[in-house]
DNA sequence: AGATAATCTTGTCACTGGAAAGATAGGAGT
DNA sequence: ACTCCTATCTTTCCAGTGACAAGATTATCT
């Protein structure tokens, strides 16, 4: 029939494990991923990855550094080329509703022992995506100062609502899980928004 | 000499394991955990964690729950029965102490796929927690309305400082981390409990 | 004292990640 | 065309893991 040959040499089986691994994460959660699993899913020896990842946290790195490019991407796409406090609020949007979506994966991302977060394309593809933050407050703020500790407050206000909601005691416990979290987040970004635009006049 | 016989029974083997389990995951990391070497250490064989904890899931929950216990105890502890904004302020110093001061487990607590969150002991522990929060919440806006939004909002903010700065992009690179984070975190801090007293007035 | 239940040990199982050594293929240079 | 070299992939092996079952030991209750 329409059985492939299965060649010996694959053509990418990097980029192949590096998406059979996402799946795999999302399916069975982080401490549940299995390399040989991974490779099983893959049609090759439980002992290929080992040539392009070097180990179970190189291929959990690659997937790493995919998230953040998605993660970028999402940002963008809810910004959408505005600016001003909308900007920030879209970028919000965006970083939230990432988490949400892809839960298991937002969690390796930033907080899994799993990760190498040294390695150099989770590095930048991290760096990038929180660029997209620091243009947003940037824009948002368009140059009224106390940049960093700004940029702070934000982010860990953005990023905390987000792992509450998504991996946390706030997460909702009925069945639309993403719409009522989605909800509950709406709120607080606005308020972040808000503050974030308040910043210097109401603090010395 | 002053060699213990070895009984057949431990006594109390429940509470050592917990504490051993403390002390491997704090060393070896969540991923690294491992039920056979925390029994090795506890001088018992590798099956006897079963009979008290079910599996590595069990254990790892009973030492979650330990934590919230102890992030209480921190929390209030700091608080020092203040009232008010400074009983807010204390209690996220509190809260971000505790994480910085003891990372693995913190994050083990909130965000790993090892603890079973529907454990009551973790639960009931946890809810202690975040009831010291949502105390100090209520007494620094003392009964100014719209606790729930509010709550989220400084919840969020809290726990986001606290997960970037000690697992996260924020994250000090040099030697006395937390010293630094500390510091990083003080700014951040007296911005969320401002930005909470404010809350009302500012947005309608 | 004797029965019953709780606690702990020994032994086994399938599974895991990593290392080593061999098989296969592609490419460069002659 | 032919050989060498290297990258890719497979097979084989090893120590380690969590869970389970069955047996040994001790505490408790009547």
């Amino acid at each position: 029939m329409t059985e492939a040959p299965k060649p010996y040499h694959h053509g990418d089986l990097f980029d192949a494990l590096a998406r059979v691994a996402e799946e795999l994460v999302r399916e069975t959660g982080i401490h549940g991923f299995s390399l040989r699993e991974c490779a099983r899913r893959a049609g090759v020896a439980h002992s290929a990855p080992a040539h392009h990842f070097g180990d179970v946290t190189g291929l959990l790195s690659e997937v790493s550094a995919r998230g953040f490019e998605r993660l970028t991407a999402r940002m963008q796409a809810h910004r959408a080329g505005t600016e001003g406090p909308e900007a920030l609020e879209r970028i919000a949007r965006g970083y939230v509703d990432f988490a949400l979506g892809d839960p298991v994966v937002f969690v390796l991302m930033l907080h899994s022992d799993r990760v190498d977060r040294g390695n150099p394309r989770c590095q930048r593809a991290g760096d990038a995506a929180f660029g997209e933050l620091v243009a947003a407050v940037s824009s948002a703020r368009s140059g009224a100062g106390r940049d960093n500790e700004v940029l702070r407050f934000a982010w860990a206000a953005i990023h905390g609502i987000a792992m509450l909601l998504v991996d946390g005691p706030l997460m909702p416990a009925g069945g639309n899980r993403r719409g009522g979290a989605i909800e509950l987040a709406e709120g607080t970004i606005r308020r972040i928004v808000h503050s974030v635009m308040t910043y210097t006049e109401d603090r010395g």
